[in-house]
DNA sequence: CGCTATTAAGAGTAATATTCTCACAAATAG
DNA sequence: CTATTTGTGAGAATATTACTCTTAATAGCG
């Protein structure tokens, strides 16, 4: 199907709701949830490769909370959706381990290489402020 | 995940060998099956789409076979893909009957069009004698 | 210090989509 | 009429996606 998840587009919504409050320092996964209609405990899972990849800072207990750990303007729409969903790979051939027998003989890989290309040279030039226009 | 899937990857295959074998006037699928290493009733379910689309001919009986409908430089790969994985949609706004509850002021469309339409530049830009080299 | 309310983190389950199989129907050349 | 080949529908197996429930950490308060 070739399609963004819900997990990218839940995430990318709950990120842009950091972005539009970026000047309260803490603001708790379920006020994103409730504000941006995506199911609590679903959401709570995407802020762990965000956390990993360093593009989100939390803290548990009370008055904890989430808040982007840099600013909207160094982050790409690339490295968020890359984040979670995973690297960037249109066909399986493009992935760092493939191993297709029809490799060197099928003539896919150079074209879906440049398609992908493509589409991430877009992802990458737009950052998380590009979002809220 | 943003991925092709097998129907997309085998088709694909599939086609590849008919240009290869352009010379003869019908291949069966079963052969088809056998050398590209294609489960074969799932191969002729992917026909289908194919023949509907207008990119493939098929006989049926004794000495039937499938066969391209067109001269191979005038079918791109975006034709094939289309056919085969649906129109093309990175995102589900971009769907013709798509309904986003925050669709105007998500900011994401924008940007998944672009990419979207960066990518099928590409596709649109291979024939499928770029797929035999 | 220890309890409690609050919040993120993690483990596990349900729903859905994809991939594949099987059985049989329809067409066609000889 | 028969052998061969594509077409079709139901559905099983598997993988992926979406969601839920339980556990762990933290701050504040008495």
């Amino acid at each position: 199907m070739i399609r963004l998840t819900k997990a990218g587009e839940y995430g990318l919504r709950a990120v842009r709701y950091l972005v539009e409050n970026g000047d309260k320092s803490r603001i708790s996964i379920g006020d994103i949830s409730e504000n941006k209609k995506i199911p609590e405990p679903f959401l709570r899972k995407l802020f762990k490769p965000l956390v990993q990849q360093g593009i989100i800072f939390s803290t548990r207990g009370v008055s904890g909370g989430v808040r982007l750990s840099r600013d909207p303007k160094e982050i790409t729409v690339l490295e968020v959706v890359e984040a979670l969903e995973g690297p960037l790979a249109l066909n399986e051939c493009l992935l760092e381990d493939a191993s297709c027998e029809f490799m060197t003989e099928c003539g896919m890989y150079d074209v879906w290489d440049e398609a992908q290309a493509a589409m991430a040279k877009v992802l990458r030039s737009k950052n998380l402020t590009d979002l809220t226009r």
